[in-house]
DNA sequence: CTATTTTTTGAACTCAGATTCAATAATGCA
DNA sequence: TGCATTATTGAATCTGAGTTCAAAAAATAG
């Protein structure tokens, strides 16, 4: 018998969101995911079925990641709701920060899977999604937040706002410290531009 | 001689955005596209040079006309500033409500073309950009905004959130009626979510 | 050390689909 | 009406990248 050497599963899924981030899924070549790895491009089969598979796999990775943490948050009862939105904020930044080739990879390809494979997308998007729906709702039942506000459509907008930042942060990362845009967030989505 | 009959290059360029819409640009048929456009395949060919090339003529026209609206927004003399940044967001929802496949192909395909082809993307774009951070700053100085905001990322964080909340009605534009999206937004982007 | 099993390899295969182009049709003009 | 010019066609070609698979290498067991 012989066992697998070193974790080539997550080498190359590792390597295929750096490739991904640059490229973009459709000019991502699977050679080059396996050069980056440093495995052949066959070993790419032995672990994922296909080009698409690692795509999910890496959705489903961290949107797991995002919701068990959400998760963790919206339990506290030390916080209150203002917190815990701060709280989901900030979860986002930093596991973005942590990583911007997958930041880039979130934005410019969920769509393309949520549009071809909804049944198949990963779970954990939207128990993710409607953790931070209760937030809000919660904020509102507890009168600290606008009650006139339609939870769906902030959170939306919210999202995709973030998305979009977090997206223009990621492939130019010089041009705004991520702290600026992490305050100007906070600032903009509790107390607007009005002053 | 034998003039070109009808409005092909149009027609292409319409059907082209329901196809670029429906599967994503990677995805869609050259076929399909002229199938759609009640032309021949080779066709598409005469009137533009590839496939991106019509994706790219879709942007252009898009963002020039963006950019001469609010232009001729920006320069009005009879509306504040607040007035100007109300007319800016309903100036993109009409647009993006009157296509909703438009709105599709903006939000999915725009990185794309951004990151391929940086130097080949529409001026306008930038310049409709730059416009809209004009309205801002106006609105700052005339105290009527935040002045501790960072213009170019309040830009953003608005500009995404809209992209987002314009897709996700585009693709079922029942969920929401557009009116409510329209009025959380301006209600969002002035007052935030606090009370 | 050999046999057996599993992992790894990468050149070769495949095939979808973008692009081409020779043939055909349509129009304007004399 | 016939000629010249341009528009249109769509089957055939070409390309490139995802995927396969037979062979080689590495590891373990006896």
């Amino acid at each position: 018998m012989r066992l697998k050497e070193g974790n080539k599963g997550n080498d190359i899924l590792t390597a295929a969101i750096k490739v991904f981030a640059e490229n973009g899924y459709h000019n991502a070549k699977i050679h080059k995911i396996a050069e980056l790895a440093g495995v052949a491009t066959g070993s790419i089969y032995v672990y994922y079925k296909n080009k698409e598979t690692i795509l999910q796999k890496i959705f489903e990775q961290l949107w797991e990641r995002l919701y068990n943490e959400l998760n963790v948050i919206s339990k506290r009862s030390d916080i209150n709701s203002v917190e815990k939105f701060d709280a989901m904020l900030d979860l986002l930044f930093d596991v973005f920060i942590q990583d911007p080739a997958l930041a880039v990879v979130f934005v410019n390809e969920q769509n393309l899977l949520l549009q071809k494979k909804p049944k198949e997308f990963t779970p954990y998007y939207q128990k993710f999604i409607d953790l931070g729906e209760c937030i809000v709702v919660e904020g509102i039942n507890n009168n600290v937040f606008h009650p006139d506000v339609d939870v769906k459509i902030v959170r939306s907008f919210i999202f995709g706002g973030l998305r979009f930042l977090l997206h223009q942060w990621a492939q130019n990362p010089g041009e705004f410290p991520i702290d600026k845009i992490r305050q100007n967030v906070k600032q903009l989505t509790k107390q607007g531009l009005l002053l």
